[in-house]
DNA sequence: AGACAATTATTGTCCGACAACCGGAGTGTG
DNA sequence: CACACTCCGGTTGTCGGACAATAATTGTCT
């Protein structure tokens, strides 16, 4: 018997988006690069509305900017957004870890952390980015709150467009799991200032980090 | 000298999005109501393909949601999404609260504020309501991130959408400001415990009184 | 009544068209 | 040479029409 759910039901319009988006993420478009709709639908094989409608989704996540009469360009992010993304990432993430250190279950952040922590060691950076930006997604995730979840992922959808112009190897991944293991750890001790200013740490570091990537890029 | 910014720059689908937004929000639309392509395209004299980008950017608002080839309804929102919301709106107004009560300069609250309680006076209920929400948002724009802000933005424009379909009248527009005023007094004397305190119990009243009215309608 | 077929309404996608608009290349003028 | 103006090609914004795919509804038969 074949899974029924399994047939793709997807429309043109988000299989085209999506297509975008793992360009996108991939870092296949650079940062300015305007997204003609003409060549993207002869590209992709389909109608220009349809790329339009795509377009429209992908410039509603942020990840395109739209200038009216102009079109359509990768967005470019200025060292004052990726400070304001972090800023923002503290505060819905803070009160996750407030959550998780007042009783909240953890389990999701250990599954993460945990696949964060093998990808690691087997060099997998693919894989090690996903589980490390999971990580950060469970944490916020702790508040059960699908509406703030959301605004996250938005969050490090744009945070990744960034990364995706840089260099993505981590050299140092085994300090930085140790970072995450940390505030864990600070969480299940029902220690939430500590957890929190751990957290602050660990964030205000990685803007730095990411600032210094993208600036000398 | 004739402003020159004040010429309309607008695109059709804007303005499309606009007159719809102001239909949901004033409770022209009831939640479940389908949106029909075809009859909003002849009703506003634009085209098909105008309207539906119009309702794209809609429903990546949240104000409507598309049920794949079945349309286009004015977003219905159950208790639970009322009680996400307000969470939601807990987490980012008290971080803003914690920073208006260490240092954030607090005179675009006490502006909204001052609205607030002029309009309540005046018995006018749709300034009085402007006024209210944006003090809520200006709390959020005390952080100074463009980010949560819009974020918080999406949260007000959902719940508006709630309350479009019950009663607006607050009889108790004078109590309503005497609450707001202490946050800001609590805020003003740089007591952050008392003034996220009354926050949140602010909230969790507002909750459940539009959960009651949205029920009971 | 319930399973099944036929009908209809609506969306999803495509195509072609054209005006409006933008940026740049060329042109003229001081 | 600097500046303003005009023209032009490429692109977007919007339109109208078309048709297949899908869902909802109605009608039919057992």
């Amino acid at each position: 018997m074949v899974d029924l759910r399994a047939i793709d039901r997807s429309s043109t319009t988000d299989r085209v988006a999506g297509a975008l988006r793992e360009m996108l993420f991939a870092g296949d478009l650079s940062p300015g690069e305007p997204l003609r709709e003409v060549s993207l639908a002869e590209g992709f094989g389909v109608a220009r509305s349809t790329v339009r409608e795509a377009l429209q989704v992908l410039s509603g996540e942020g990840l395109v900017t739209r200038y009216p009469n102009r079109g359509v360009v990768v967005t470019e992010l200025s060292e004052h957004d990726i400070g304001e993304i972090f800023e923002a990432r503290l505060v819905l993430e803070s009160a996750g870890v407030r959550a998780g250190a007042t009783g909240a279950d953890l389990t999701p952040v250990a599954a993460a952390l945990a696949t964060y922590a093998e990808a690691a060691q087997a060099d997998d950076q693919v894989v090690a980015t996903h589980a490390h930006l999971e990580f950060h997604t469970s944490l916020v995730a702790l508040l059960g709150n699908a509406r703030l979840v959301a605004g996250a992922d938005v969050l490090t959808a744009d945070l990744r467009l960034a990364l995706a112009s840089v260099e993505r190897a981590r050299r140092n991944a085994r300090s930085q799991v140790a970072d995450h293991r940390r505030l864990l750890t600070l969480m299940r001790s029902g220690d939430p200032d500590s957890a929190l200013a751990e957290l602050e740490r660990h964030l205000r570091a990685a803007a730095v980090s990411v600032t210094e990537r993208v600036v000398g890029a």
